[in-house]
DNA sequence: TCTGGGGTCCTAGGACCC
DNA sequence: TCTGGGGTCCTAGGACCC
């Protein structure tokens, strides 16, 4: 049977939810003039977060060093993110989002899937998504673009058509005449490198790419994701819309400094403010890790990582970045880095302990400095997504 | 002009085991 | 002296997403 999928995704969402607090007191809706959402314009390794449709259309773009859109646009309006005013707007809107089906998949803080199969049909589904657009923009007052097809890649190609406010469909016999002749970066899963590589080939388009031999794709970006981009291309997708939030795998936190650091204290600090960090989260979220990672960034971007496996796994942060340190010689050669991180996986959830296989007479001392820690930082466990 | 932060998944090689 | 096949686990790196 065939399925009725939504893609319900915040226009500029960051800006948007920015601008909906602004307005709310007064002042002037950034959404209506250039803006970005950034960090600290003076730091000259600030980017855009998000950026407003004016912004957009002097050549502004997220993800952009602030200083490159400062000077598209010397006048633009720069505010900062406020990220536990997002999760409540985010909140607020997957809870609209979900009357109208509880078949729900959270994609991201600003994005998700709704299954609607069974509660509209084809001919009224632009009726129904025009309606939840609607709500959303009168309830909360930001805007939302829906898109609707038979799968949820179709759904969410569909919501990235024609910005802000709009309402598009993308069924299976629609994919000829608006997916095909888009380029393939516009193809979800089709990054920088992947259409570099598929340009080499000649292959541009998403409709040119649903018409090559698989065989020849896996030459390009082996077997498993060449099967993937020719279905996607072509318009077909079976993932089933997941209501459960999957468990996490990892947790890490990464330090960009303002200056290049060389100095192995200045390092080490960052390394502990890092640690402390990620020890705090798996804490807070009850995880134990097995696996404890780290890298840094050299000046030219490139990045070297190691991990290593614990004896067993462990939330103390004394141990976690013990681990960390131990690691850092091996990947750091002691030139100027610009970031450092630390990152944990392999996690378990049984609080059992094991003093027994562990004896240290410092680990009481650990925990103890752990709990102050903890303490210090309460916030309220977060259902954060990432952004 | 100088590029954040936090995730997921895949690949490929080596170690080790039967 | 040269030799198998399959499986799992670990690790480093790469690519993508928002």
């Amino acid at each position: 049977m065939s399925r009725i999928i939504f893609h319900i995704d915040v226009n500029s969402a960051f800006l948007s939810w920015n601008a909906v607090k602004m307005v709310s007191g007064g002042e002037p809706d950034i959404r209506l003039v250039p803006s970005v959402v950034s960090g600290d314009p003076a730091d000259r390794r600030s980017i855009v977060t998000a950026a407003s449709m004016p912004a957009k259309k002097l050549g502004i773009k997220t993800a952009e060093p602030l200083s490159s859109a400062l000077r598209k646009c010397p006048d633009l309006v720069v505010v900062r993110g406020d990220w536990e005013w997002y999760k409540r707007c985010s909140a607020a809107f997957v809870e609209i989002c979900r009357r109208y089906s509880p078949v729900l998949q959270r994609f991201s803080i600003d994005e998700c899937f709704l299954d609607m199969t069974g509660r509209t049909e084809k001919k009224t589904a632009v009726e129904t998504a025009t309606r939840l657009k609607d709500e959303v923009k009168s309830q909360l007052g930001f805007t939302v673009n829906v898109g609707i097809g038979s799968n949820k890649l179709l759904a969410k190609m569909a919501s990235d058509f024609e910005k802000p406010d709009r309402v598009h469909t993308l069924w299976m016999e629609e994919v000829p005449g608006k997916m095909w002749p888009l380029k393939v970066r516009d193809l979800l899963w089709v990054g920088k490198k992947t259409e570099e590589k598929l340009g080499a080939r000649g292959i541009d388009t998403v409709g040119q790419l649903a018409g090559t031999d698989p065989a020849l794709l896996a030459e390009l970006v082996g077997k498993k994701f060449a099967q993937q981009l020719h279905e996607n291309a072509n318009g077909r997708d079976d993932e089933p819309v997941e209501t459960e939030r999957a468990e996490p795998k990892s947790c890490s936190a990464e330090r960009t400094f303002a200056h290049d650091l060389s100095a192995p204290e200045d390092v080490d600090r960052q390394l502990f403010n890092v640690a402390c960090i990620v020890a705090h989260r798996i804490r807070r979220e009850g995880f134990r890790a097995q696996c404890v990672s780290v890298a840094v960034k050299y000046k030219d971007f490139s990045v070297s990582q190691k991990q290593c496996t614990l004896p067993h796994p462990t939330d103390v942060t004394a141990i976690i970045l013990n681990a960390g340190r131990r690691l850092l010689p091996d990947i750091w050669d002691g030139t100027p880095i610009r970031q450092v991180s630390l990152g944990v996986s392999h996690f378990v959830r049984d609080r059992s302990e094991q003093l027994v296989l562990f004896e240290d007479s410092r680990l009481e001392y650990y925990r103890q400095w752990d709990r102050d820690y903890d303490a210090a930082h309460a916030r309220p466990a977060g259902d954060d997504a990432a952004e």
